[in-house]
DNA sequence: AATTCCTCCAACCGCGGAGAC
DNA sequence: TGTCTCCGCGGTTGGAGGAAT
């Protein structure tokens, strides 16, 4: 059977909202506060369900909602953000006060994603160029080749060689992460070990134990191969495109036999703690950051 | 000036999780 | 334990407005 809708569509009125309907959610929001969104239209005396309230308050009428002009600081951060969580843009909006999700998302979709399919394009138009530098220099070879066998001592799979190499060294200059969106599950993800306060995670069956010290977080991995800790960055077909203005890389924390890879998940966190450590942060996040953050998802306990 | 094309973003839709019963 | 409802999330759509022809 399939799920009733949210809301009988009957005489509801959609589509953009009027300013005497917004004043009518304002004022009853700020009387009554947030929540009950399925019995708000009726109580405000709006002819609209309970969903496009709730999405109108919080993504246009909340009185600390900053509009527009989103500054090269989040910008840069939105980057980040998104090279670790994937399109998990409420929780990316969580980091950038004022921000909501959907705009996040909207401006990631129509400038950031456009800025990278750029860069991308670029290093596809230095790779073609490379290409075709190889290919007269092959055809140069050839000719060579006719001209005088005995005096072309360089082998075919040398100039291959040499070749990736030239590529290599593009490819290296210009990469940058595009993961694909996922979702995390509760049942997999790390608990905070009441003991020491260091994180863990659940295990059935331990496989191992590492401790990282000399730092101010601490990762210790209890995990096995049947609890699956992340997915972040899950991504077998990653597609690394685009800017300079990336150095973190995220990836997928598997190996290759589906494993989860204890190395690449602390890395993950270390690079949480490198974000908290920027020394031009605009913002007020102290160093609870990342523990916040696994605070803040619902979708993390800890 | 008129038309077409393109961009942006507010709003909608469907889905999944959590909690109540 | 299973079902239902509510809430929140991410993907998608459609229309307004600006740019290009």
């Amino acid at each position: 059977m399939g799920r009733a809708p949210c809301c009988a569509k009957v005489g509801l009125q959609k589509g953009p909202w009027t300013t005497k309907e917004d004043a009518l959610l304002t004022k009853y929001v700020q009387a009554h506060g947030e929540g009950k969104w399925k019995s708000l239209p009726k109580k405000a005396g709006l002819l609209r369900c309970g969903k496009s309230c709730r999405l109108r308050w919080v993504n246009y009428l909340r009185p600390d909602i900053k509009r527009g002009n989103i500054t090269p600081d989040e910008d840069d951060l939105l980057i980040r953000l998104h090279s670790l969580l994937g399109n998990r843009w409420s929780l990316i909006a969580g980091r950038l006060p004022g921000r909501t999700d959907n705009e996040i998302k909207n401006y990631w979709n129509t400038h950031l994603l456009k800025k990278i399919q750029r860069n991308q394009q670029q290093t596809c138009d230095v790779k073609i160029d490379c290409d075709e530098q190889q290919q007269q220099q092959s055809k140069k070879n050839n000719n060579i080749k006719k001209k005088d066998n005995n005096n072309n001592k360089k082998k075919k799979s040398d100039m291959k060689k040499d070749a990736k190499n030239d590529n290599h060294q593009v490819e290296e200059k210009i990469k940058v992460y595009s993961p694909k969106p996922i979702r995390l599950k509760a049942s997999n993800l790390p608990r905070r070990d009441s003991d020491n306060s260091l994180f863990t995670f659940e295990s059935n069956s331990s496989i191992g134990s590492q401790e990282k010290e000399g730092t101010e977080q601490h990762v210790r991995n209890r995990t096995t191969c049947d609890n699956v800790v992340f997915e972040v960055g899950v991504n077998g077909e990653n597609e690394f495109v685009n800017a300079d203005m990336l150095d973190i890389e995220c990836e997928s924390y598997f190996d290759t036999c589906g494993v989860v890879d204890h190395g690449k998940l602390e890395r993950l966190y270390d690079e949480y703690l490198q974000l908290l450590s920027m020394e031009d942060w605009n913002y007020e996040f102290d160093a609870s950051f990342a523990q916040s953050f696994f605070d803040s998802s619902s979708d993390i306990n800890i």
